[in-house]
DNA sequence: CATTCACAGTACCGTACGGTACGGTTCGCC
DNA sequence: GGCGAACCGTACCGTACGGTACTGTGAATG
């Protein structure tokens, strides 16, 4: 469990984390309505004059949120060791169990809520930044796996894009955006173990070679 | 092509749906922020006062939205021949390519925005709305598609839940979040066709019986 | 001690929006 | 013609928010 180096990125001090963390929270509770820079400023006792100097504006704050909880997600490669069929199981498995953490995690949801509110107005670069550093880095974990896979005579595939395209599919299937839509989560079965290892079974029967037998 | 009648619902007159009808279209240009009352009002020539009288409050236009578009969604079933196993492939191909359209659909992506932007609040019945007039209704489709192809011995499951829900994971994947989150439409392959022969191709690789013998 | 810097707290400004009230106009009805 | 209902257009009100300016304060620096 390493966290992800980001190089690049501006970085804030310590300070600025503690307040990126109450904005996240504020978010979590009360939705973008109640972000409002008076409120951040309160809820991490600092002064909005602060927040606009730190941040620029009002976006730049939902911007370094983005970044300030992409940069907090693991990210750690687990394919050391040899794959076997059963180990390529469980390492898909274990995958797909995290993805549905994530997905299902508060804030993630805050933050692809906020996102799309504001993907309608032109510049936002929000949705581009949540895709960039949440999907495409989870999707390297993935791909790496799958690629492993192949290597290992286990799997069998053309294009690795599409492969996880069918993986993320049946791993997720519209539950992401039923949670986005805030479906009664009484409704949602929380059963994350089980439906991630029937996505994997479905996945090897449909890109497993002859040589992985998965029975369910 | 038929009009699904709602017999429930309020219904409102012709020219109240001409206001709807403007709404909509405000909120597809300019999503969510551009549709105040006074715009909407001056947008469909008439006046605030009336619009309040209508719908109540903003809130009830945004119900009344919700409720109108999903009233011109077509819910056509097309099950009345007796399915082969080409014929099966091709309502599930039929099917899939409606799914991506209607997902894909400039009014179905401002609207689920919408949705989802208000999800944070706790009221806001306009999830369980889309979710239940959207979803809900073509998921109907799919079902009896599904059942009537395990009676003509062409599919095999226990669930027929389950079924539809790994078919649609096949079918949508990622591709609905990332077109709300506004990803470039530049980089979505706008290839709905052949992205809906494949998803089915591979749902009756998954649940075919070997009596619907498919070959990519 | 004097100066400077970073910051909290607060007051303030302009604007935009939800919601309401009112005058004027059209249309149907007696 | 007289009357009322429906309704448009607009003015209006209260409030809330983004952003800025100002004052006070504590800590570091010389």
């Amino acid at each position: 469990m390493q966290l992800a180096a980001h190089p690049q990125q501006p970085d804030y001090s310590p300070r600025q984390n503690d307040v990126l963390d109450s904005a996240l929270r504020l978010l979590v509770d009360g939705g973008e309505k109640a972000l409002t820079t008076a409120s951040v400023a309160r809820a991490a006792n600092c002064s909005k004059e602060s927040l606009y100097k730190w941040f620029g504006d009002r976006d730049g704050l939902l911007s370094a949120m983005i970044g300030f909880q992409a940069s907090k997600v693991r990210t750690f490669d687990d394919t050391a060791e040899t794959l076997t069929a059963a180990t390529l199981q469980e390492h898909l498995v274990l995958f797909a169990r995290d993805l549905l953490e994530v997905l299902a995690g508060d804030v993630s949801l805050a933050l692809n809520r906020l996102a799309i509110g504001q993907a309608s107005r032109d510049g936002s670069k929000l949705g581009s930044m949540l895709q960039e550093r949440g999907r495409r880095q989870i999707g390297k974990r993935a791909g790496a796996l799958l690629e492993a896979g192949r290597d290992a005579g286990l799997l069998v595939f053309d294009d690795r894009d599409d492969a996880y395209d069918t993986l993320y599919g049946l791993i997720v299937s519209d539950l992401h955006l039923r949670m986005l839509l805030g479906e009664d989560s009484g409704r949602i079965v929380k059963d994350f173990g089980r439906r991630a290892e029937k996505a994997v079974s479905a996945f090897l029967r449909l890109y497993g070679s002859e040589k992985s037998s998965a029975r369910s």
